[in-house]
DNA sequence: CGTCTTCCTGACCATTTGGTCAAACAACAA
DNA sequence: TTGTTGTTTGACCAAATGGTCAGGAAGACG
């Protein structure tokens, strides 16, 4: 029996898991759950529907165990972001960070994007014991930064709501940000992207003015 | 027969189509198109399931009449911004009316959220068709105002994504920040998000600094 | 009233889909 | 080789789901 629950053991499971995880990225974020069906990612994974749910005892486990890998990664430019750095500097290196992950993970994004779109049913809980207590902390250190006036006035919680609508627009609204753009940018939106947010950042969170 | 493809006729017409097409949109906007089944919006219409598909031929055809009808509505505040206008408080008031209807039309927001996150099968025509060119003229009405020293020079383009973002995230990600955002806020951020979004492109938009 | 059209529904159907299972097959140790 | 454990699949199933249809109910109209 496959070691269900736990880390895979034996090569042949590593293998599979990896390539069934993997497949199920692809159609979960382009498809949605409900979207998405267990052939789809078998066929994307080379493996039998029968074989996926030898590793995985439900197409519900696959979607849950990919959200609760993802999350760590996810959240890691926040947890970076440095309260002895210049404040100025360590949000915009966030910011770049965060659009970073738009760029090079935008599989991930999109499944995020999908699950808390239609109400987080398998991540509300998950948001709740990781997400807040950590932008609660890092809130709290951009408020310090901004009453030491080493930082603009904004108001801590939706500067990073800002940072994370700005930034995974571009991997969530992937094909609108390319139907729209003209066609030499649309070839590669990020590089202008990175620009455009850094200054506006800088801008904004300078605290003279 | 029922007045397939045109406008409704009597008052029974107009009465459930309208119950449909705001049922489904209930539906729709929650599940996604696949997530979405007939007998659900059947129900939330309070119409039997084969009576829906007395008035549109298929649940395609209520997603496809819903994205139609409200591509205008959400080009509205876009349609409106005005090139004789100031050009600061032409964009400050875009961005608030871009968040006025995040929190007046949600359910529109996120259907659009939806469709295009993946991919936008049903809607990528109309865009090329209408959103582009609408935004090609306003980008350059704003890159003219760039130009002429009234505004700070900013990608028109990056700009207008910044707006869509910035605004449709309290809409899309509705359940995130009321999970992150302190209990006071949380029962409606708007108020706060509204000044927020007001300070932050009033110091980047100005042409001086 | 009678007739014609619109509106509505219970019963039904075909397909899709998540999931099961017995049995075959591979890996490997003794 | 033989037994044991881990791996794979064809065939199958029950439920869900989009959609059909024949016929009944309700208006509209002369």
């Amino acid at each position: 029996m496959a070691a269900k629950g736990t880390r895979p053991r034996t090569r042949i499971q590593q293998k599979n898991t990896s390539a069934i995880l993997d497949a199920a990225l692809d159609v979960f974020s382009a498809n949605g759950f409900r979207g998405a069906t267990v052939d789809q990612i078998a066929k994307a994974a080379g493996l039998s529907k029968p074989n996926l749910l030898y590793y995985f005892p439900s197409k519900e486990a696959m979607h849950q165990t990919l959200l609760a890998g993802l999350l760590d990664t996810w959240l890691a430019p926040l947890r970076a972001l440095d309260p002895e750095g210049d404040p100025v500097e360590e949000i915009l290196s966030y910011a770049g960070r965060k659009l970073e992950m738009s760029r090079e993970m935008p599989r991930e994004s999109r499944l995020f994007a999908n699950e808390v779109l239609q109400g987080a049913p398998n991540l509300e809980g998950v948001l709740k014991a990781h997400l807040k207590p950590l932008v609660d902390e890092k809130a709290a250190v951009i408020a310090g930064w901004s009453a030491d006036g080493r930082l603009a006035p904004l108001h801590p919680y939706h500067l990073i709501f800002s940072i994370w609508a700005l930034t995974q627009h571009y991997a969530d609204f992937d094909v609108q940000v390319r139907t729209v753009l003209p066609e030499i940018e649309a070839g590669d939106p990020f590089p202008e992207a990175s620009r455009h947010i850094e200054t506006m950042f800088r801008k904004m969170l300078e605290p003279g003015g």
